[in-house]
DNA sequence: GTCTATATCATGATAGAC
DNA sequence: GTCTATCATGATATAGAC
């Protein structure tokens, strides 16, 4: 066992991680220089290219952290749910909240960085880079595949373009209900402890997306004149 | 009447602030330098200075150029909606149709640079510096005032709380779904001339918002432990 | 692994001729 | 109003001492 446990191998990797990860989130990375992000992590200015190579590489870094385990927390989630009622379809809520549940937990990790994280995530989703829209679309595909197959089992009687739509608008709102929990208050007043308060955010997101999920199905498509 | 009609009097106005309707939603506003812009827009590099000020005067005059006039319709919408029907509250798919088909409509105008627009501003609501913020807030603040009021008649059993966070949700949906209306095809396949189809995108999302928005009340509060 | 110093280049803005 | 030339600044990245 070394004698200097008190210094972390990493920990000059992890500072990086979480200052980049906070400033991202706060000015978009072209809005960060490396100079205002290892002035904050109290790192050399030079630290950034010798452990990540360069700032692309550093974004992509971010990213992996924490998409990686979350993304495979969400399959899990779905998995332990199917096994559970074995044979039987998953009612479609059931199925939202897995998937939302993940997402919201991390906003209550305020001290770890996740709420950093989760805010900055949802700000990507729009974010104009093709190489990180690449990047995060690579990430997410396997749960988006798994997370389709179990609606499509819960919801057969669905049209599937209608059904990909749908999960395209749900995926939309809690990107950005993610990116902007704080902007919420410019709506309207909204007191803080609630904001901050997951279970509450988890109960009335998934509310709202279980219904526009179900919403009615017109009887009759309309024709493109 | 002028001889030389052939040049209007602000071509020169017109094609930055085109150029940088579109490239500001490719590459954001950090993203998009100067020369690249005014190289696009075939203008000398200083007639950005000369006729906005600053870079920063220039991005405020590309939101005002569409957004006053959008949210004027929004209004101005809203408003036929409640003179044609005096008294009686308006329903809640009837008021979210006209918000959201402003919207919409300016999709369909992809020659006048619309479309451009319309995903610049969805993926703006996410942008992370403040000052855009603040100011696309500002110029929206009228608009979502009028039509709270409007729902708040329609839904008058609705916790006032509640229908702030839905109507934020809604928003959400709306912006996200602006922003990344190409991406769609990222989850699944999907015919690319729906994909431009307004008209089946505003029945598509009205039908899932509304749902949303009308999602049962849970009868027992949740509350904190 | 960490640091200082610096190379190289791109940026926003402006001065001043036309 | 438009252009060229240029300034001052800040960016990423790296070389090389420690």
């Amino acid at each position: 066992m070394s004698l200097r446990a008190v210094k972390p191998p990493h920990e000059t990797r992890t500072r990086i991680l979480d200052a980049a990860e906070e400033l991202f989130m706060q000015h978009g990375f072209e809005g960060t220089s490396m100079r205002l992000l290892t002035t904050r992590a109290e790192v050399n200015l030079a630290a950034v290219n010798y452990h990540f190579g360069s700032k692309d590489a550093l974004i992509e870094a971010v990213f992996r952290r924490r998409l990686d385990p979350m993304n495979a927390a969400r399959i899990a989630a779905l998995e332990k749910l199917e096994t559970e009622a074995p044979g039987k379809p998953l009612a479609p809520e059931t199925i939202i909240r897995a998937f939302v549940g993940e997402s919201l937990r991390m906003i209550e990790d305020a001290k770890g960085g996740g709420r950093n994280f989760i805010r900055l995530l949802g700000r990507t989703y729009t974010e104009p880079a093709k190489a990180i829209r690449a990047l995060i679309g690579q990430m997410y595909a396997p749960t988006m595949e798994r997370y389709k197959a179990a609606l499509e089992r819960a919801l057969p009687q669905m049209p599937r373009e209608e059904l990909v739509w749908r999960m395209h608008f749900m995926f939309g709102t809690l990107s950005y209900t993610l990116a902007a929990t704080d902007a919420v208050q410019l709506i309207a007043g909204c007191k803080p402890e609630d904001r901050h308060d997951a279970r509450l955010l988890e109960d009335r997101l998934t509310a709202f997306l279980a219904a526009g999920l179900g919403a009615p199905l017109k009887t009759a498509v309309r024709k493109a004149a």
